[in-house]
DNA sequence: GTGTATTTGTTCGTATGTATC
DNA sequence: CGATACATACGAACAAATACA
């Protein structure tokens, strides 16, 4: 269950989907599921689990890059930020 | 004739232009013009006669390649299917 | 064995058009 | 109208396997 599957989306729920999405990953990571400076699902495993579009899993993820609990390196993937300090 | 040169693709039809693609190459598989166990254009190929990018050239193979029409050896390139039997 | 070219595999960056709410 | 979502497309970079000189 390290990968969380099980985890869901409700496509009608007030709440967006990209924003359930981060949500998920964010709580992963809090879980340590996804560890510092490992990488986080790539935006096709996202669209896999999840069943959405791609732009919706890229929304996901930039919502967790702008809070700083991941960082893009282009062409490679995301990865989960070490803590600061 | 043989190569097919003159098909050519409307950027702008309803159709996009990997399945236009994957019609054409799905056609002259039809015509004999790629034979079962011979390998259809590479993706350079195709962006290379059709002037698209090698993602849309990608898709256009994978569509065929769903469709069980060409099989593709990985870091060789695409083969067009025996008649199943 | 080395080096280069070819070819597919993978992944992110970005843009446009359409549709829905 | 704006936000969200999906489909499509082009671009760029790099990896890995294969082929060949």
């Amino acid at each position: 269950m390290a990968d969380g599957r099980g985890d869901r989306i409700d496509p009608i729920a007030p709440v967006p989907p990209y924003r359930q999405i981060a949500q998920i990953i964010r709580r992963r990571i809090g879980a340590g599921e996804y560890r510092p400076d490992t990488r986080i699902p790539t935006e096709s495993e996202i669209v896999g689990e999840f069943e959405v579009a791609r732009s919706t899993a890229r929304r996901a993820v930039a919502v967790l890059r702008e809070e700083g609990l991941v960082y893009t390196v282009p062409n490679r993937g995301s990865y989960v930020s070490r803590p600061s300090g």
